[in-house]
DNA sequence: TTTTGAGTTGTTCGA
DNA sequence: GTCGAACAACTCAAA
């Protein structure tokens, strides 16, 4: 291959696809010549949404783990700091390349970010080649019959499955060309994306970021997990999800490569519990879909209600609430245990997501904004589309939202979905000694108990901060409020 | 154009 | 303890 010759030299600029695998844009790169991997930080390039703490120190260990990668097949990855455009055009010019390869990606900020570096690339005489392969289909891929994009999940569900099956991935390229010369790159630690005071040890024990890491997570659930997946995906004790969100999030393994292998493995184990669990966990997939494209419709939804009548939804400013509520303090045990959970690892189980989100916003009536702000901060798997959608529906002002009045009492949850407790105790500890009929509501059991439990209210750990019954009453009555403000509004107009 | 059926994940109340 | 209905209306999607 005449990898010397400097006209093929091609950058592949890797952004949210740190992989080798299933990559059109390495592989194209490849067959086209050298070969020059480039990662670029560029916190101030992606506008209000730069990576939160826990995605930096993922970001971290997932670019170290791709970089050790490339070096075991005689190449390596050159890291930037600075602004993605002129560091890009920098990088063409030192090492001769005509083109830079990346893959698209459908958020506003990655977008608009995107446009200006194609745009000043083409002006420097580069080619620029963007690939599919960061999402099983692309935004405009999937429309209604009037060709509109959806805004209901199941009718886009049914639309994605009457497709052809997603593209099967690609292969990793078999050699990766190296350049005459490599250009000058940063080292991983300037970067400094670590914490500078070490909190990372829950992270450290939870994940191993990287694409290495992905592979075995999936492997993992398959063996393990898929066959149960559509009971035990709701209860967050055991070990019934993939967790694969952060690995998908930094592209270090394809949705192409996960689909596949899903439908691979339920090939070979026919019968109708295995087909059941393969059709919830695909279903997870394409919600995955279903928020990258709502989001590529609705650049604005980050910050702004679907639902405009949310806008002037009377929401409270109560920092102290806020505060209980990050740091695992309401006095609801399941709660609580959601935010420790996601405090320490990074993560939180699905289901759990959803409780603690309803109780920030309903039964506290803060924004569903500043819980998406917190969740960005502290969330290894942080992900702007899914994580807009995700407030957005819980919140109930999304375009397929669930409806206001649904509002999740974690007592009853808790009862349904953690009846021994065991996921409370985890992760609130000074509860274990509780019996199973209280653990979910220590306020309510006998003084007795919780003294042989050796738990004192307020001092072991926290009463409850709202009462749940007066709290859903008032959330109720603040919906009602704002649909008559809005209906005023509204005959105004007209 | 109009009509019809339906919409991820819940709670509470009363029979 | 279990069951069905009410909770709200609205808009989407397709026929």
């Amino acid at each position: 291959m005449p990898a010397d010759k400097k006209s093929d030299v091609t950058l592949v600029w890797l952004r949210r696809d740190l992989r080798i695998d299933d990559q059109p844009a390495l592989l194209a790169a490849a067959e086209r010549g050298a070969v020059v991997p480039v990662f670029i930080w560029a916190p101030e390039d992606e506008g209000d949404w730069p990576p939160g703490a826990a995605s930096r120190w993922w970001l971290h260990h997932s670019l170290a783990a791709l970089d050790s990668e490339l070096r075991a097949r005689g190449s390596r990855l050159t890291i930037l700091r600075m602004q993605s455009k002129s560091g890009l055009r920098y990088l063409a010019k030192q090492t001769g390349a005509s083109a830079v390869f990346w893959m698209r990606s459908y958020d506003p900020v990655t977008q608009a970010r995107d446009d200006r570096v194609e745009i000043g690339l083409r002006i420097a005489g580069v080619q620029v080649r963007c690939f599919k392969g960061a999402s099983l289909y692309e935004p405009w891929e999937v429309v209604n019959k009037q060709g509109r994009p959806y805004r209901v999940f199941t009718p886009y569900y049914r639309a994605c499955l009457a497709l052809s099956s997603p593209d099967r991935p690609l292969p990793a390229p078999r050699t990766l060309p190296a350049p005459t010369n490599w250009p000058d790159s940063c080292e991983l630690e300037q970067l400094e994306l670590l914490p500078k005071i070490d909190w990372a040890a829950g992270l450290r024990a939870a994940w191993s970021p990287g694409a290495e890491g992905a592979a075995k997570r999936l492997d993992d659930f398959l063996e393990h997990a898929l066959a149960g997946y559509a009971e035990a995906r709701d209860r967050p004790g055991e070990d019934g999800v993939s967790r694969l969100s952060p690995h998908l999030h930094f592209g270090e393994i394809s949705p192409r490569r996960v689909w596949h292998a899903v439908c691979d493995f339920l090939a070979t184990r026919p019968g109708r519990a295995h087909r059941a669990a393969g059709e919830a966990f695909l279903r997870q997939l394409i919600w995955r879909e279903f928020a990258y494209q709502q989001l590529f419709d609705f650049p604005g939804a980050p910050a702004e209600p679907f639902d405009e009548r949310f806008a002037a939804f009377p929401w409270r400013d109560d920092e102290q609430a806020l505060r209980a509520w990050q740091q695992g303090r309401t006095g609801y045990p399941l709660v609580d245990a959601g935010m420790r959970e996601l405090w320490t690892t990074g993560w939180m189980h699905n289901r759990v997501r959803m409780i603690a989100g309803s109780f920030l916003v309903k039964h506290l009536l803060l924004p569903w904004q500043a819980g998406a702000r917190w969740f960005w901060d502290t969330l290894v798997d942080a992900d702007l589309a899914n994580n807009t959608l995700g407030w957005q529906w819980v919140a109930g002002c999304g375009a397929d939202a669930a409806p206001y009045f649904r509002v999740f009492n974690p007592v009853a949850q808790g009862r349904r979905f953690d009846a021994d407790g065991r996921y409370v105790c985890r992760w609130i500890p000074e509860l274990s000694k509780l019996p199973d009929r209280w653990i979910h509501e220590p306020w309510a059991a006998p003084a007795e108990t919780l003294a042989r439990a050796g738990v004192e209210l307020g001092r072991d750990y926290p009463e409850p901060i709202v009462d749940h019954v007066a709290a859903r009453a008032r959330a109720l009555a603040a919906f009602a409020a704002m649909r008559r403000a809005a209906g005023k509004r509204e005959k105004k107009r007209k």
